[in-house]
DNA sequence: GGTAGACCTGGACGC
DNA sequence: GCGTCCAGGTCTACC
């Protein structure tokens, strides 16, 4: 099966859109950098799967797959390329306030195909080095996904001790089940929270109410759906500005705020996109430096 | 409202 | 080889 993706956005570029973001090293996507193939096990009709694989040629995305896939899961397949890579963000404000970034073409932030996924991989990336993030992403889809990215029904329905046996993701393995129960049973209506329009203390006190989900996560969240205003300062926020910006990192806790208030100040010209900014040179160091 | 301590895991480091 | 520390934090109990 072969279908097409348009349109896309102005001069935009697959490379660009896949390599700017840590998570599209983590499973079950697969990244060929030289050949410049994305691969992805999509989610179709209830929830099977359908491994595909999406390239760019000129002005569209080509996908193809050897499942056969409906009219209906095409759809599906569209929706979710369309958000892993978003398509659908208009980034012309943020290109006229940085022109380093249009020159290069970056603030399109590889993410996820659902805010649920998103959610699990800010979990598992929380306190741990990224090797142990890859490892816990490649088990979940492993032992609970069946290849894919675990769905919040399938993750319902594991014992938290046994996700934790079988994942690795230690303490996290309770609050990952919790967060998928939630969403499962209706509790937490994860789609209506992927939505930038919507009100920013909202968004941001829905995320914080997620148990396992704190101030730096639920900032992290934030960009992922398409808000960024906000950074979120976490240990590698301070190793950059130690090495960078020459400013050392405190001990004590109203040091950090300060610092904290430093970071904002630093970024605050280019609100609101004051995370790509950030990102920005975070990412051009780890490219280049 | 602010703070200390616990929390899974695995890699880095010093000895 | 072993012990300790800590990494792209968060929660809870306690003051």
């Amino acid at each position: 099966v072969r279908f097409t993706i348009r349109p896309l956005p102005p001069r935009f570029d697959l490379k660009q859109a896949v390599s700017t973001y840590g998570y599209y090293m983590l499973a079950p996507t697969r990244w060929d950098k030289q050949r410049l193939v994305l691969e992805y096990p999509f989610r179709g009709a209830r929830d099977r799967l359908i491994p595909a694989r999406v390239t760019q040629r000129d002005d569209a995305l080509i996908v193809t797959s050897p499942s056969s896939v409906s009219a209906a899961e095409r759809g599906n397949i569209r929706t979710q390329v369309r958000r892993m890579l978003r398509l659908d963000e208009d980034l012309s404000p943020w290109f006229a306030v940085h022109a380093a970034a249009r020159r290069q073409r970056f603030g399109r932030l590889f993410r996820s195909t659902t805010l649920f996924e998103d959610v699990v991989r800010t979990m598992t990336g929380c306190n741990v080095t990224w090797s142990s993030t890859i490892r816990m992403n490649q088990l979940l889809c492993d032992h609970v996904g069946g290849g894919g990215f675990p769905t919040p029904q399938q993750l319902a329905a594991v014992k938290p001790d046994d996700l934790k046996q079988r994942c690795k993701v230690g303490y996290r393995a309770e609050r990952i089940v919790r967060l998928a129960r939630d969403v499962a049973e209706g509790r937490i209506d994860i789609a209506a929270l992927d939505d930038p329009t919507r009100d920013r203390k909202e968004l941001y006190g829905a995320f914080a109410a997620i148990h396992g989900v704190g101030p730096y996560a639920a900032r992290n969240l934030l960009q992922h759906v398409g808000c960024y205003d906000h950074v979120p300062i976490d240990s590698e926020t301070y190793r950059h500005f130690r090495e960078v910006h020459g400013m050392s990192t405190p001990k004590t806790p109203g040091g950090l705020r300060k610092l904290h208030a430093r970071i904002e100040r630093h970024y605050a010209r280019y609100e609101p996109y004051q995370f790509l900014a950030y990102w920005f040179e975070l990412w051009h160091r780890y490219d280049f430096g």
